[in-house]
DNA sequence: TGGTACATGTAACATGTTACATGATTAG
DNA sequence: CTAATCATGTAACATGTTACATGTACCA
């Protein structure tokens, strides 16, 4: 299987293009908005990868509009690209998950530091996956005319099946872990 | 909450070095069998960052033994630098799943085809989740006098989940998406 | 009129990946 | 004796992160 040789960042971010023209700044927020949890892309990054792929010719910068707005939309030549390279099969997924080597390493910490740790990134997940629990209602109460993508609603439900994974992988923690101790 | 300054993956390796002396090789097998759902590491950056360590003195090279291994010992120092990264509050995670974004953009491929990719993507996953549960399962049927790290088997819980879920995520697509159309 | 969100971009640096070169040991 | 696995390492390159500089428009 012919395997992938561009840059998947900037693949990801001409995916976005079909929709329509769109600002370094939008991608970046639709990025994280719609894929944080299992995509991300920084705003250098998006910038740099704009610059690179209108130097190629696969995209195409608009006219600067209010606030120097600097739409971009893509070109024939980069929906081809895009197809072929989205054609290809896509490689295994990555995970940096740093709150998992403090807990693995968790005997070596002070009691009660992982609990803190622990809350401070449950308040997070919480955030995302009602974030995420949101967009699958707007996607399944989708009115009329036009149908919601069931790729994109598949996305999402995979968001939120990881957060909603996390959170319980939470709460299963042994309260020893944690250093909150059993009720007395 | 101070954040982290000093390179995450290094840490890693510090943390696995507390077990006793082990070789890069080793390093990266224990990295990616033990941790590889939430923490990756290529040979290259593991020896980087091994001599690295060395020169700054957190690690020791041990004598060369056959096939050249070389196995490096935790020091003092490193002891202290590792308790102190592992004390600050650990960043959020980074997941790059390039299969979620073919799915995303799957309304742009050929029909099938996204079926052959979650098909052969599977087999990776399960694997992975057998060999979690194995993991778990020694952890819990461990015999006698060492006792099992709860840290350790709490890690390899979240894998065992996290693998259960995408598994659980694939069985839930739509057959229309991924072309396998359904039973006429 | 002042703060917040919008918006772009560069530079320096850190980290991660791929490809390659080299060779030892072991199992069959 | 030969293929697979073990084992180390370098070099070149690609990608990702952080910090900074600059300024606009909106809204309370």
């Amino acid at each position: 299987m012919t395997s992938r040789s561009v840059n998947a960042t900037a693949m990801s971010l001409l995916g976005f293009l079909h929709e329509g023209p769109m600002t370094g700044w939008n991608l970046v927020a639709a990025v994280t908005r719609q894929i944080g949890d299992f995509w991300s892309v920084t705003q250098s990054q998006v910038y740099r990868e704009l610059s690179t792929m209108a130097d190629l010719g696969l995209i195409r910068a608009g006219k600067l509009g209010p606030r120097d707005r600097r739409p971009y939309s893509i070109t024939r030549a980069g929906r081809k690209v895009f197809r072929e390279w989205l054609a290809t099969n896509p490689g295994p997924e990555t995970i940096r998950f740093p709150l998992l080597l403090t807990v693995l390493f968790g005997k070596h910490l002070p009691p009660g530091r992982l609990g803190e740790f622990v809350e401070d990134h449950r308040k997070a997940h919480e955030q995302r996956r009602d974030e995420y629990a949101g967009l699958v209602e707007a996607i399944e109460s989708a009115t009329g005319d036009e149908p919601p993508d069931p790729y994109i609603e598949a996305t999402v439900r995979f968001g939120l099946a990881y957060e909603t994974t996390v959170l319980d992988w939470f709460d299963s923690l042994p309260p020893a872990l944690i250093g909150r101790p059993e009720q007395p």
